[in-house]
RNA sequence: UGGGAUAUAGCCAAGUCGGUAAGGCAACGGACUUUGACUCCGUCAUUUCGCAGGUUCGAGUCCUGCUAUCCCAGCCA
């Protein structure tokens, strides 16, 4: 199984052994690179995969390195979050945690080298007129810049008073000299170092100029001896200046392979009813919509596990929807099918009433009780059975009783026989009402005979239902959640409309006054439960007798 | 209109030298069932790989020309 996974090919798989046939003794070598700006979502689980699973599978090593070379973005609180959640995925960077600020001094090294060669100048265009087109050109017309030949000298002095300090944000910038008429504009002389007069969470005030990232990634990754830097797509246009930095940078001998690092692209997944922009994930928690970032309706990694989600089905769900360049929507009936895959395999059964009815048995005696043991799974004796009580007096589920009983009804209904799970045939005989007409209690017989739902004289029985004695019961409250957005297609947000338009109101159901087997009480927070004909549930970690849908037995998202 | 990319079923996706369209999800039948779950069996691209030509005994794969969609002009990453 195992075996088989890693055999699955893709481009990139193709690529590297190419790379590895011309280059027999390379050891391949990758990185993941979040910036810590905010909660891994499940979106960088892809990156994750591919990133530590390249080199897992062609038995090379896969670095942590937090992207942090804009100072104004970044904090030192989601430095652990992201660790955390790497390490619960099952990934491990060992002993290779680095920071793209620990780079900053060899990075103005290389910057004063490349205007050493002539290949970098200081401008002192303000950001208004670079995005004039006078300066900044347009599709058919070069950009422009005054400052393009400015003396190296002028430009060596000017940029080690950037570093110093002695001019406002803004003021100047450090532009790569390349090809202000490329039609990739990513070429025309883009910005390699800005002023900013801002603490950054590491380096303090040690710094008032930072690289920005077409510099500072490259050589991150040859510094680190990186050979293949995987990212998503929106860097492909920038591959042609990656690999300027990495060919202009560095000197004959200080690459540990010629051509190498080498960046490849792949597509970044999108997700059917999934909003994975920031923005709008901070919005619901600010505003309060949701519990916090671990709300288990969140697409982030803390949310999909307090949800219930498992690392393990979360990474069979990113390899199966695979890996390639073109846009892609995949069903969020994948994850979840993944989720259930294991959780069948895994989940103790216990009973749940959502909704309880009362039935009591008119001919089983009020002082008597006794136990059945129940499977812990249907198809896992191994798991073992519990003992659970029945008495008189009983509970079954709304939903398992029906007045009116539609055709093919096979459970609770006036003068039909059903299966109590694991106990006795019933029948029920009578209706007590309310006043206002509801239901009251059932009144059933008891087949006395039948001993583990098997009737003496062998005559099928169609519908089981579940139940639980009111002697083994506790009070829970249950989450059902459903998706935080009504857009089946994230990217086809209309015109003028904002995500917040279109929130789910029936994101979350709290179903209060739900029963449980007493036993539950004692789970602990974060196991997980299969609850008879009801769905996955784990034990929140946060409320006390509070259990979370994770999925239902079926689909628990619309359909088309 | 400049540059970059993508196009195989409802959704993903495999398809190394051209050799006769994997797999998963979803769906639909049916069997089984003490969870209407699970499991199992079957169906699901055959004038077909965005379209049109061409080369070839043979094209999803090669060539030519179209079309559609996405991305790019931050001193963000």
């Amino acid at each position: 199984m195992e075996e088989k996974r890693q055999e699955i090919s893709n481009f990139i798989t193709n690529f590297i052994k190419e790379d590895l046939a011309a280059n027999p003794e390379m050891k391949i070598h990758t990185r993941f690179p979040p910036e810590p700006n905010g909660y891994l979502h499940i979106g960088h689980c892809k990156a994750m995969a591919i990133d530590f699973g390249m080199a897992r599978r062609f038995g090379g090593i896969c670095n942590l390195r937090m992207d942090d070379t804009n100072p104004a973005k970044e904090e030192t609180e989601f430095v652990d979050a992201i660790q955390e959640d790497i390490h619960w995925l099952g990934f491990d960077w060992e002993d290779r945690f680095f920071y793209g600020s620990d780079y900053f001094e060899k990075d103005y090294e290389f910057a004063v080298r490349l205007i050493k060669k002539g290949l970098a100048y200081v401008c002192e265009l303000s950001p208004e007129e670079m995005r004039d087109p006078k300066y900044c050109g347009d599709v058919n017309h070069p950009a422009v810049s005054p400052w393009r030949d400015r003396p190296i000298e002028e430009s060596l002095d000017l940029f080690e008073r950037m570093k110093a300090g002695e001019f406002p944000d803004g003021k100047y910038t450090l532009r790569a000299k390349i090809d202000l008429a490329s039609g990739n504009f990513w070429l025309r002389d883009p910005a390699i170092y800005r002023i900013r007069h801002v603490d950054h969470h590491r380096q303090g005030s040690k710094w008032c100029i930072y690289p920005l990232y077409d510099f500072a990634h490259p050589i991150q990754d040859a510094l680190e001896g990186v050979t293949h830097s995987l990212c998503d797509i929106n860097y492909e246009i920038h591959r042609p200046l990656y690999n300027w930095v990495i060919e202009n940078v560095f000197e004959e001998g200080e690459l540990a392979y010629k051509g190498f690092p080498r960046q490849i692209e792949f597509a970044r997944m999108n997700l059917t009813y999934t909003v994975l922009s920031k923005r709008f994930l901070r919005g619901l928690v600010e505003d309060g919509v949701v519990d916090g970032w671990d709300d288990p309706r969140m697409p982030t990694l803390c949310g999909l596990r307090r949800r219930g989600y498992s690392g393990e089905a979360i990474l069979k769900f990113v390899e199966g929807a695979g890996v390639a360049k073109s846009e892609n929507l995949i069903d969020i009936h994948q994850l979840e099918a993944c989720i259930r895959d294991e959780l069948n395999d895994t989940a103790y059964r216990r009973i749940a009433i959502q909704k309880p009815i009362k039935v009591v048995l008119t001919n089983y005696p009020e002082d008597q009780k006794e136990f059945f043991d129940l499977p812990n799974h249907p198809q896992k004796p191994e798991l073992g059975t519990r003992p659970v009580p029945f008495t008189r007096e009983l509970y079954i589920d709304e939903s398992d009783f029906a007045e009116v009983p539609p055709s093919k009804f096979f459970r609770m209904k006036p003068d039909g026989e059903v299966r109590l799970m694991g106990a006795y045939l019933v029948t029920c005989n009578e209706i007590i009402k309310n006043e206002d007409g509801s239901i009251k209690e059932l009144h059933c017989t008891a087949d006395l005979e039948t001993r583990n739902g098997m009737p003496a004289d062998g005559h099928k029985v169609k519908g089981t239902i579940h139940w639980l004695s009111a002697e083994n019961v506790i009070p829970a409250t249950l989450r059902l959640y459903e998706q935080l957005t009504t857009l089946e297609d994230p990217a086809a947000l209309p015109e003028g409309k904002t995500y917040t338009d279109f929130l789910n109101p029936e994101s979350l159901k709290i179903v209060d006054g739900a029963l449980l087997e007493a036993n539950l009480a004692e789970a602990k927070a974060g196991e997980k439960f299969q609850f008879v004909r009801d769905g996955y549930y784990v034990k929140d970690t946060k409320y006390e007798n509070t259990f979370n849908r994770v999925v239902g037995l079926k689909d628990s998202f619309p359909k088309k």
